[in-house]
RNA sequence: GCCCCCAUCGUCUAGGGGCCCAGGACGAAGCCCUCUCAAGGCUUAAACUGGAGUUCGAAUCUCCAUGGGGGCACCA
């Protein structure tokens, strides 16, 4: 059982090397929920300890990202905090130092191999169907001869010297005890000769200055999860708490999800990056909530807004195994959360798709479409289709959907111009006004009420598919409505 | 190949030895409501990977097999 009580220090490191990914969302969601939960701290800490991957803009991008989706953190890159800096390039000295203690308490080493002798060895073991392994020659050099070729400014690593015999054992909270042989894991480099440190040393050092208590990860950390542990206890330092995460699966359950599902996706109108997300019409609360439940099981009521989600969450109740991520779940929390919404808080997130799509937004036509359209909105960016034409000045209907089902043109013609009779006799269109007569109509011509109001429907949106009738006919306004009816009337008849 | 992790409906999951001929959600199908499309309500189909143990009793514990996933870099 996680003691909840204390303050509770977590950290979200993502490497700038791309787009932010709906896996590092959800654990800085986790993060995020286990900090509040506890009254602790939630912070980033950027992992640009590759200069070559890294990608300009992307450390902005996971910025953005968590401030999008409402996980603001404590401590920071662009915030700072008491801790910092929070990008590792910026505590390269840390480091070294870090490396050099551990070379001096002998349980690190200098290694001089060069990256072509380290290939060729990895060819000939792969030849023969070895596994890859340091083959130790700098391993058995003696501390004197390295460090008088270090003191020559020889080029060089720093690799961990794993013990050769016994296992080690780590603790994680979700997967218990992970024993494994020592032999199994490699004298890893933990300092790169261009001075940089790998994961391996940076986030064991950071985790530990930074007074990190709860580490969780993707569960792609496992196989090294033995070689963290000992890293940590070389230092002499207290482990934090490891929950490893469970994976996000390709929708099909076949393999990891990657960057290149988002390529996929995209086609379907879903993504696996967080900035597509917004532009896509994905409201944050809607994919938090999918993505916390994709390695969380609650009973019931899966519904949660963020304070729900900070009150429920429990570490004991993650999950282990693989997820495959499913975007039809998706769609459900996002049109759900949607419609949760107030009035006036949708209205002001859908008008930039309005604006996006090239109209002209009137703010008090605006509030009154809300209610008509919010639960037929899977995603913001619905709002087009649904209701763009209220913001047109003319629509400009396929003369064939004016036609109503059973029926020709001529009698179409026919009952359009009825309606128009009737409601160019009422003194406005709200729908209290104009909805009884035309309902009186339908019931004394017989005719169904979708074959009258689809007409109706067509002529005044322009869509087959639209927000209620009457409630629409109100907005569109009394002249604006007759005048597009007209315009249709005239259509059936040339037909 | 080697090492590690995981295993309940199509998917995400509840389940901690009897409360389970296995519950919820998404999706699917049907019905109701209905001016279209939704939303909403009701209903149905749908799972404990297999085999050995342990036990009076196993989805739950153990082992093996199988399947799936991850890792095997001077990347994170």
């Amino acid at each position: 059982m996680t003691d909840y009580n204390n303050p509770a220090r977590v950290r979200v490191a993502p490497s700038p090397t791309g787009h932010m990914h709906l896996a590092t969302a959800r654990t800085a969601l986790y993060d995020y929920l286990l900090a509040k939960k506890t009254g602790g701290k939630f912070i980033l800490r950027v992992e640009d300890t590759d200069i070559k991957r890294t990608v300009p803009g992307s450390e902005q991008e996971i910025m953005d990202g968590l401030r999008w989706l409402g996980l603001d953190y404590d401590e920071g890159p662009d915030i700072g905090g008491p801790f910092g800096p929070y990008r590792q390039t910026e505590r390269r000295d840390i480091y070294q130092q870090h490396a050099k203690i551990l070379v001096d308490k002998g349980r690190a080493y200098p290694c001089f191999c060069t990256p072509d002798r380290l290939e060729k060895m990895r060819q000939e073991q792969q030849n023969r169907k070895e596994t890859y392994h340091y083959d130790g020659t700098c391993r058995r050099l003696s501390p004197d001869e390295a460090a008088r070729r270090v003191a020559n400014g020889e080029k060089h690593v720093i690799r961990f010297k794993m013990p050769q015999e016994g296992s080690t054992t780590a603790h994680d909270l979700l997967r218990g005890d992970i024993v494994i042989e020592n032999k199994n894991i490699d004298d890893y480099v933990i300092l790169k000769s261009d001075g940089l440190p790998t994961y391996h040393l940076a986030a064991m050092v950071d985790d530990h200055l930074m007074q990190i208590t709860h580490v969780l990860r993707g569960s792609e950390w496992l196989s090294t999860f033995p070689l963290h542990v000992n890293v940590v206890r070389a230092f002499g330092w207290d482990e934090p708490e490891w929950v490893h995460l469970s994976l996000f699966l390709k929708p099909s359950g076949k393999g990891k999800l990657s960057k290149r599902d988002s390529e996929i996706a995209i086609k379907d109108g879903y993504s696996v990056f967080i900035k597509d997300m917004r532009d896509l019409g994905f409201i944050p609360e809607g994919v938090l909530n999918w993505i916390a439940l994709m390695g969380w099981g609650v009973p019931e009521d899966d519904v949660m807004s963020l304070e729900e989600m900070i009150k429920r969450f429990s570490i004991d109740n993650l999950t282990a195994s693989p997820a495959a991520i499913n975007f039809a779940k998706l769609d459900h929390f996002n049109g759900t959360h949607i419609r949760l919404l107030p009035d006036p808080e949708l209205a002001a997130r859908i008008k930039p798709f309005f604006i996006k799509a090239g109209y002209s937004v009137k703010d008090d036509m605006l509030i009154k479409i809300v209610p008509l359209i919010r639960e037929r909105l899977i995603t913001l960016d619905d709002c087009v289709s649904f209701a763009g034409f209220f913001f047109e000045d003319v629509v400009e209907p396929n003369p064939d959907d004016l036609i109503a089902k059973g029926l020709d043109a001529k009698q179409s013609a026919a009952i359009a111009r009825k309606a128009y009779e009737i409601l160019s006799a009422l003194p406005d269109l709200t729908h209290q006004v104009a909805e009884p007569p035309m309902r009186a109509y339908v019931e004394q011509s017989g005719l169904s009420a979708n074959q009258v109001f689809g007409i109706l429907r067509v002529a005044t949106t322009g869509q087959k598919v639209s927000p209620p009738l009457f409630e629409s006919m109100e907005i569109i306004g009394k002249e604006k409505s007759l005048e597009r009816l007209k315009k249709a009337i005239e259509m059936l008849e040339k037909m």
